[in-house]
DNA sequence: TGTACATCAGTGAACGCGCGTTCACTGATGTAC
DNA sequence: TGTACATCAGTGAACGCGCGTTCACTGATGTAC
């Protein structure tokens, strides 16, 4: 007598329940690992659910459409980045080490989290984004701009136009986060961090009164 | 008595020679285009031909596939990035000029040229490149270095790393070149050449010795 | 504790689509004599 | 100047594919009584 097994959509995964029971975070996991090995450009609804051992139409209980997947996991990450800031705020002495250890985060998440840094500043999800979906991106660039802020307020740093200063900095840590991601940066360093670490510290230099 | 006329493959273009003439340019030419209008992702071989008003086997005579169009795309577009770096520096007045009008042009050339920047960075073409391509892009980078170190011999700037130098300035108008044309900066200003500007402003007082 | 039933979260087949690429072909162009 | 012929650069039909999405369905779960 056969005992009717739920089919597998693939090699990827097996299950033995008829009701995944945590499908939606597995939709998302399955989604970033997906970016991370073959690129954003691999992500169709059709993988992300195969890899999750589970059929097409499975991931349309959770999630809306292709765009909504993504829209949310790069929420996530936004949220995840803001709290990886204001840990590495919090943590420091002062204004001056907080700015350094900020932009030192900034590197270090994109370093961690290449599928969500990746997805999080894609322009074409633009237009699925809801007013909280913005606001979460702002968050992160606040932490920043507050502890521009401070530092300010000390003293000890040459006085700039604060609007400035925050987005060359903003710049110079996305840049050089992107330059890494993209590989550009693999003929003058194979580690992200510590010159990311050099980096910071010039502009501590720099930027001293 | 029917005179057979070459079938219009798309509204978008009207052809009466057999023969193209210039397809090879019209093709490049379209693909900007459509990376412009609707981002790389839109870039399909058979999109691109349609635009140029051509068969969907016709690109095949100019192009073995769909990378080695874009490939060829960047690789124009990292020669023309080398010449805006090079026309900056040369027509500046001394090297502290011509890094802050290198930092300018950098910017400036993503701004006018988003197809092209967006292109040149795809981590996903590397595997296409020819090694001529990678040369295409250390070219660019090239011309930033050789500045900085003009710089440093003048002894009118802070004595620092050339290497971290140049890649934080690289950095820095990379990001500010990217969080602009992936829309991050639309809160900020609508004028990413005046803010460039600033910023270039920005780092010519702060490493000042 | 047991039963009826609503709701939830899956299945799997099906749809129409646009894609990259191939191929036998043909019209246009250029060259040798 | 004219002719034969090779080569170039198109055509258009065809291939197999994976995609997003829909839908009637069904198994599992939770709740009211």
């Amino acid at each position: 007598m056969s005992c009717p097994q739920p089919r597998n959509y693939a090699a990827d995964v097996t299950r033995t329940n008829y009701h995944h029971g945590a499908l939606r975070e597995a939709l998302l996991t399955a989604t970033l690992a997906l970016i991370e090995s073959d690129g954003i450009g691999a992500v169709s609804l059709r993988r992300v659910a195969r890899a999750a051992g589970v059929s097409p139409g499975a991931p349309y209980h959770h999630f809306p459409d292709r765009a909504a997947l993504l829209v949310a996991l790069s929420d996530e990450g936004f949220r995840r980045l803001t709290v990886a800031l204001t840990t590495a705020h919090d943590a420091a002495p002062g204004p001056t080490e907080a700015l350094e250890a900020i932009l030192n985060a900034y590197v270090r998440f994109a370093q961690d989290n290449p599928a969500y840094f990746r997805l999080m500043f894609r322009p074409e999800l633009k237009q699925s984004r809801s007013p909280e979906s913005d606001d979460a991106g702002e968050a992160a660039f606040t932490v920043l701009d507050t502890t521009v802020i401070e530092c300010l307020a000390t003293n000890t740093m040459q006085p700039v136009d604060k609007d400035v200063l925050a987005i060359t900095l903003w710049s110079l840590v996305h840049g050089l986060a992107s330059l890494w991601l993209d590989g550009q940066l693999a003929h003058h360093t194979d580690n992200p961090a510590e010159l990311a670490r050099q980096v910071a510290a010039l502009v501590t230099q720099f930027t001293r009164a």
